[in-house]
DNA sequence: AATGAATGAGAGTTCATTCAT
DNA sequence: TATGAATGAACTCTCATTCAT
């Protein structure tokens, strides 16, 4: 039976829990591979009582996306906002991407991963979420453009995936080395991506 | 049981027609979702024929696999093997990773994806390529390094990485449109990581 | 725990509430189509709370079956016990059994369909009823053959089986038009039980 | 997997035995009381295997009521078809209810007390031969006004529900005592819908 | 070289039931 | 008097795998 007192804060409590443990078995399993009695037994609790809390497995996959993703796009939304001139955005951008992977690395992975296997009705919200986050980015990119930072050759769409798929490469690095200082390698991975490989002396780093 | 003539040509094609069903199978629907089932109905035999082909569902993941890599290693061999300056260099390494996109998608989508569910064992051969290209890449940013064409402040561990992540980041575009320019994507990616988005007028694309 | 005020007036009327409510499900799911649930939410109370009322399901189940048996039989006492003439007797007992149609259409069909999903123990009070039921409608008719008004070549066993099963199949049309006269198709039914499809002139209808 | 030599003979036999042990155990347990773990153990196989036969206990529980209803409907349409008198048909449509009550006594129960649990979708094919069935009767009765054998007062409608009624009560004589006579039952049953209980000299019994 | 038939293990899901509060 | 939370057993269904033919 589902519960009734569904914004109960010890149900609240308890739903976030599993979300995080879902979050946890479905990155390290993948969602087919991974079994309902995975995420429960992470919980401590019986495999049938996680029906308490998700109607299905594909609602848990559903709500883990959506958790690992709100923050990071809403981050994006006051970057986005912001009159911080382009290299500072970007480095934002960057930061909170890559920051994202520390917090909620588990979350992050299995919507990059996972989230095909969600029904089409399902991933709408998440399709939703993805589209304006890069809209943004490639919007942050042209404005880079008027303010004269940004050559004119460049292509906002195909930058705008280039960095995202970077930085979710990048993710791998800061997932496996829990000691790696992330905002030392937003700031590589800026200046990479303002200045090239090339040999300009710039700010250094 | 295993078959005798393992190696009739009659049976080698059959069997390369196999992981190429297997690797389009699992890319549209992962390890865990796809059934032995899929496979042979792709290839247009029973189910239960395909084990004359495979001894597992598991084999059938590492061939593919393997068949994802193979080329797109032995290219860098040759690329990594040259003395072509550091531009030519990096412009072969990004063709020939988004050129595979094209020719391979799906096996090596499956790669990226999936070979995490490959026991240790088996994981064991796909892991030495990745390593060795890993290895290759960085040697060419060193190099770079030591032409001058190269920053010295550049990581070269975190680079290969990142010059992975962007490429697979673009692999996507490139699935997705059937007609899109593979070369000249290369030719953007590589003048991005070159010079970054930065303002300096350059060789134009 | 089974509560301890069981006779208090307001425990009796929720009790019956909670009977008309198992038999409303029981009677559109079945008894094995039906969860507790159902039947809580019919009630509105939760799931658990049902077993304050029930020490079971299969408790559930039998009390329906008396409710809706009880006062037919009860009925039927009355009519045995009169001395009206047979075709009296005979509406009486076709009225009587439509209408309770009308009355608890549910709780009878539950008894009709579902009975038999009781264990044996469960099941003998009912058995009981519907044996004295049964027995009482076959001395009807041995009483209509001294009368001499039922052909002494009727068979009672037979007859009374056929007279159950024809209500029974007409309970059907009764539950589907809301509109139907009852009383009117027992007077049909009886004519046509008495004096069949043939030709002769009777009282009409 | 399913099956793609769905009509070799060694095929549709299992086929039908996997029938009639679904028929047996519905009938005894009711759909949802059943479990595809008794159908298979009836037949001998293995719980899983059973879907070698069906593709789901739904599809079983239809296969269930066509198998029963199949054959009694298609002698309905031969009755019905003949220009025998009234009487005959009758007695002919009765004792086709109650025969198949001896050779089909399993599936026609489960197509009386379970078809409901069909989606509409499924229930369809059977509703349409239920119906027919029943206009048939309906033809029979109107038609036996104009022979004159049958009052004009008797409503068809209502008398071949009755009819049916009838029938299927007696079933459950049926079933319960093999050694019945059928035939003996269908010709008292049909003096009974002819002459009625009462006390006209008719051709005995 | 391939198939039909079966299997057994495991999956997701439902649900009657319990019990502290 | 009723509920929230949990449980454990049962259930339907899927699937990798086997093997005689």
């Amino acid at each position: 039976m589902k519960p009734s007192n569904t914004d109960s804060p010890r149900y609240q409590q308890q739903k976030q829990a599993a979300i995080r443990a879902a979050a946890s078995v479905f990155s390290e399993k993948g969602f087919h591979g991974a079994s309902t009695g995975d995420i429960a037994a992470k919980l401590g609790i019986k495999q049938g009582s996680l029906y308490y809390y998700f109607d299905s497995k594909e609602e848990a996959l559903e709500e883990v996306c959506l958790y690992g993703l709100q923050q990071y796009v809403e981050n994006m939304d006051v970057i986005a906002a912001s009159d911080d001139p382009f290299e500072y955005r970007l480095l934002a951008v960057v930061s909170n991407h890559l920051g994202s992977y520390r917090e909620k690395a588990e979350a992050l992975k299995v919507h990059n991963d996972e989230r095909l296997y969600l029904p089409r009705e399902r991933r709408r919200r998440l399709k939703a979420l993805g589209s304006r986050y890069r809209a943004q980015l490639e919007d942050i990119i042209e404005h880079g453009k008027t303010e004269g930072v940004v050559r004119d050759s460049v292509d906002s769409h195909f930058t705008a995936q280039s960095v995202i798929g970077m930085c979710n490469g990048l993710g791998e690095l800061i997932v496996r080395d829990p000691d790696l200082d992330v905002f030392a390698l937003a700031r590589k991975t800026t200046d990479l991506l303002l200045h090239g490989t090339g040999p300009e002396p710039t700010q250094g780093d």
